[in-house]
DNA sequence: ACTATTTCCTGGATGC
DNA sequence: TGCATCCAGGAAATAG
């Protein structure tokens, strides 16, 4: 399930590939049921223009295009954005055209330099959308500062591990760099938000920003199958500390990690570890 | 204005 | 072996 690191991840083998190529032709399938644009609205803005740049916005890739050609509503080099969010068990492909089509395709896009790039996603609770000015809304929990960080809990009762969960807050966190955030600052998921004190944000913000920044070193975590655009597993998931390891001793104090649900997800804690 | 719950979707795991 | 059931979860929609 690509968070923040994994799509960090792809995002950037995205750009390193694709950057420069030229979009000839885009084919959707049936029911990519995309955000506010659609099917048509996607093709036409993605047909005939270079890929200038590829980022990620939270949860988010953000494919920067520039039209090549005049067109008949808008000027050469106007500004356009493909954004693609891959849900649970999205991917992007970059292959060679004659690889055989996989089941759960729903966008091929040719480029002119002969590949094409693919979207697959089995669960299709991925999205494809287009903008001119995406705003993922959250903040960026990497480029954040101390200050913004801890009023963004003022006051809320919601669990912290539901408010670290909330795109409109932070974006790009999910439920398994929740999970390990909290258990490296000694929190318990269903803790108040409102509850924690100072002392208690500045250890949750430093460990967010920890734990995604060794993931992305690591290439995120492959659990569910993910895999980058180049194929390629992650190691993260190897570092995980609670996540997944429910009945398992804890690594720092041997307790058994501890699985409860919270707002519908599963959320593990070592209950010696975090209080 | 918040917060909590339900819904979407399919493959894989589990159980009888 | 086969069929039914449950579970995973991001975020929009809905309910409270």
């Amino acid at each position: 399930m690509p968070e923040l690191p994994e799509v960090e991840t792809i995002a950037r083998g995205l750009a390193s590939r694709l950057t420069g190529d030229f979009i000839e032709s885009v084919w959707l399938g049936s029911k990519p049921e995309p955000l506010k644009s659609s099917a048509a609205e996607i093709a036409a803005t993605l047909q005939s223009r270079r890929i200038a740049d590829v980022r990620r916005m939270g949860k988010h890739i953000v494919f920067e295009l520039v039209s090549a050609r005049e067109r008949p509503s808008e000027r050469a080099g106007a500004k356009a954005q493909w954004i693609v969010h891959l849900g649970m068990t999205g991917s992007m492909l970059v292959c060679k055209p004659e690889l055989e089509i996989a089941k759960h395709t729903h966008a091929v896009v040719k480029l002119a330099s002969g590949r094409e790039l693919r979207f697959v996603d089995p669960r299709r609770f991925g999205r494809l959308s287009v903008a001119r000015d995406f705003d993922a809304v959250g903040c960026e929990p990497l480029d954040v500062k101390l200050d913004r960080f801890i009023t963004l809990f003022h006051g809320r009762k919601t669990p912290i591990k539901s408010a670290l969960l909330n795109q409109k807050l932070l974006c790009g966190v999910g439920n398994i760099y929740a999970d390990e955030s909290l258990f490296r600052a000694g929190i318990r998921p269903r803790r108040r938000a409102v509850s924690l004190t100072r002392e208690n944000l500045c250890r949750l913000y430093k460990s967010v920003q920890e734990v995604l920044k060794e993931a992305i070193a690591l290439g995120g975590s492959s659990v569910s199958h993910y895999v980058d655009s180049d194929g390629q597993e992650g190691s993260f998931q190897l570092e995980h500390r609670v996540y997944g390891r429910e009945g398992k001793r804890c690594l720092s104090c041997k307790a058994a990690i501890k699985r409860i649900v919270i707002a519908g997800r599963s959320s593990h804690y070592c209950p010696k570890c975090q209080k």
